[in-house]
DNA sequence: GCTCAAGGCCAA
DNA sequence: TTGGCCTTGAGC
């Protein structure tokens, strides 16, 4: 899904090759990959400057409180980073794009603990075009699109920014709230601590997905057994010593299209004293009927025998839940189905245990992501050696694939290899974290990357697990700010006036400048494919003016609109509605690294309040989605890496505008 | 000193 | 490029 693109057939070859056939590779920029640098660590441990602060700071993924905020801004940050001068189109790589940039990580990959009042010069490609215009709106090649997006941006509708601020990423916040996340995301604490992302409300058994949908017994309930094909030193180094620990993984519901790293259980986990009985699986879960399941396929017949809850012992055959978010539906080889509905199931037990599931039982578990064995927690997920290696090298060496079968791919341990693109995402989906991975690649020590995500109410257990997670009638969590609704009009959220002074009532007319300046491309970008969303195959660059990516190729601007077209499709899937897509843009647009911001801190404010107002929405509105919030921030980077290859076309004001008439 | 997660190495 | 194994190093 995430990487899927719309192709042409002369892209699609080789597809069942090996490492060749999806990839189209070109960097990317992991907006989220955790960019410590190099200095030194104080021996004081965590005091840096004053500040006493997790070891390693984590980027946010998702929520910030104004005490987060206060304290991010305090953060003394190094400011070496930020620029994404090394991007640049290098051409098309087998009909796909390839964003080449800097070996090294680039800063904008870099996360910094305060959000925008630390950043940095825009990325190059970005201020090329963009900047110094000295508070004027960078130059437009479409006419027809400034007005457009100059009404939306002032009228409040936000915009985006720049890649290394991405609303998910960007910010790294030291979560005050000990008690509900701890500091450190290790497992180490989780082993003596509950992992308690979840609440019974997510739980499978009242999973949004319905309980109609299956994965009843995917195992929820389950447990794991030893007995697995392969073994690996890793996880042997945690053999045994652990058994004592016990990780009362909540039972979040866990199919694929639920997960996303914003959302990832193990993002929120650590709230043991925070609380009393999230454990506890919701009613239902680990019930017998969700004992283990055998799977098979490929040779590779894992059982998850129960090792916790009742009925567990037993291995039923033939179990196959009805994984309505399969994403096999391509694969036509059983054992190719039968090992994806295993990984799915492996995805679902290992990542949604019980309470009571030891360390050890999860590390005989089969990895979420391919079903390998698990061989200890990894970027944020108990996962796979292979998987771990892979994620950390697609990271670190910031590839990008794309995956020519429409993200449909199985990724199993036999299949893994061949769609790198599939296999990324899943890894991302299953809840790694690309804040994990160290740009400054120092070795050792402990990670304390975190994601202050605050679950939304509806997540939270009933049982009022956790105060901190409540509803949003607490106070802690209560939604203060204009929600979108109001900020960008209940109904015709486009409309409202309330949305056009959102942006000119918070900000300076300084900032608001400068944050269009930032991101006047991601804007433009985003609303092309917004409006694209209903005409498949085309974006609609302007008014009645439509390019496919035939067109555009002749044009040379294919890379582009491949990835635009890319963009929109996630969108169509998403089914990202206005509102939604209002919200996207405030976010992004608040997310701005203008450096000359005066009032950074109001523009970290109003992008959490966006950032809640936007979950909020689509917790309410599509219940049967709770992932759909992380994944529209999880399309943000994309639309950013869509601009930075946009720069160019849209740098060349003749061709674009060739390419803008060339009307369907 | 042990744990374990992150990065590095290197044969396949 | 993959993935198994090794090294590193902060926290305990
Ligand atoms: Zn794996
Ligand atoms: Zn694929």
């Amino acid at each position: 899904m995430m990487g899927s693109l719309t192709m042409t057939p002369i892209e699609r070859d080789n597809e069942d090759e090996g490492s060749g056939s999806d990839g189209e590779v070109s960097k990317i920029d992991f907006t989220g990959v955790n960019l410590r640098t190099k200095k030194k660590r104080g021996t004081g441990g965590n005091s840096r400057d004053g500040f006493e602060e997790p070891e390693r700071p984590m980027s946010w993924e998702g929520e910030l409180s104004d005490t987060e905020m206060s304290i991010a801004t305090t953060i003394k940050q190094d400011l070496e980073e930020t620029s994404m001068e090394g991007v640049q189109v290098c051409g098309v790589n087998n009909n796909h794009l390839r964003l080449d940039e800097d070996k090294p990580m680039p800063s904008p990959l870099r996360f910094t603990d305060s959000g925008v009042d630390h950043v940095q010069a825009k990325p190059s490609t970005h201020q090329v075009s963009s900047s110094n215009n000295g508070g004027v709106l960078p130059p437009m090649s479409s006419a027809s699109e400034l007005p457009l997006l100059v009404d939306k941006l002032l009228g409040g509708t936000g915009s985006y920014n720049t890649p290394s601020h991405s609303p998910v990423l960007q910010h790294r916040h030291h979560h005050p709230l000990k008690h509900a996340v701890p500091p450190t995301p290790s497992p180490d604490s989780a082993i003596h601590s509950a992992y308690s992302y979840g609440s019974p409300a997510q739980s499978p058994v009242t999973s949004r997905h319905g309980s109609s949908h299956g994965l009843p017994s995917s195992g929820f309930s389950s447990p794991y057994t030893p007995s697995l094909s392969r073994n690996n030193s890793d996880a042997s180094q945690y053999g045994g010593s652990q058994h004592s620990s016990c990780y009362s993984y909540s039972s979040v519901s866990v199919s694929p299209t639920q997960f996303s790293p914003t959302h990832s259980p193990i993002q929120s986990r650590h709230m043991h004293a925070g609380f009393p009985s999230p454990v506890v699986p919701p009613r239902g879960t680990g019930s017998p009927l969700h004992a283990g399941v055998v799977y098979g396929g490929m040779g590779v017949h894992r059982n998850l025998s129960g090792l916790t809850g009742p009925g567990e012992e037993g291995v039923q055959e033939g179990m196959t839940p009805d994984l309505s978010d399969d994403r096999e539906g391509g694969s036509s080889i059983l054992d190719d189905k039968m090992s994806s509905l295993a990984a799915d199931l492996v995805q679902h037990s290992a990542l949604a245990a019980p309470p009571g599931i030891s360390r050890q039982q999860l590390i005989n578990s089969p990895c979420p992501i391919c079903g390998d064995k698990i061989s200890g927690f990894h970027y944020g997920i108990f996962s796979c050696e292979s998987c771990k290696g892979f994620f950390k090298r697609t990271v670190q060496n910031r590839k990008n694939y794309v995956c020519l079968r429409g993200s449909l791919c199985s990724v199993t341990i036999s299949t893994r290899k061949k769609c790198p693109a599939c296999r990324f995402e899943k890894c991302l989906k299953m809840g790694m974290k690309l804040e994990a991975i160290r740009e400054d690649r120092t070795r050792g020590g402990r990670s304390t990357y975190q994601c202050s995500y605050t679950l939304p109410a509806s997540l939270v257990a009933p049982s009022g697990s956790d105060k901190m997670f409540a509803p949003s009638g607490d106070p802690q969590v209560k939604l203060e700010a204009p929600d979108l609704g109001a900020m960008a009009g209940s109904s015709s959220h486009l409309n409202s006036r309330h949305h056009e002074k959102l942006v000119p009532q918070l900000l300076q007319i300084d900032d608001q400048i400068s944050l269009l300046i930032n991101a006047w491309c991601e804007l433009l970008l985003f609303s092309c494919c917004f409006r694209s969303m209903s005409t498949p195959g085309e974006i609609r660059v302007s008014l009645g003016k439509s390019i496919t990516l035939a067109q555009a190729r002749e044009l040379g601007l294919g890379a582009c609109i491949e990835r635009m077209l890319n963009f929109t499709e996630h969108l169509r899937r998403l089914k990202v509605d206005k509102y939604e897509y209002v919200a996207m843009k405030v976010i992004v647009l608040l997310t701005s690294d203008a450096s000359d911001l005066r009032e950074s801190e109001k523009v970290r404010a109003s992008q959490e309040k966006a950032l809640e107002a936007l979950q909020q929405y689509t917790l309410t509105h599509y219940p049967d989605i709770p992932s759909k919030f992380g994944e529209l921030l999880l399309r943000i980077p994309e639309l950013q890496r869509t601009c930075q290859v946009a720069n160019v076309p849209l740098s060349m004001p003749s061709e674009y505008n060739r390419a803008k008439h060339s009307e369907k």
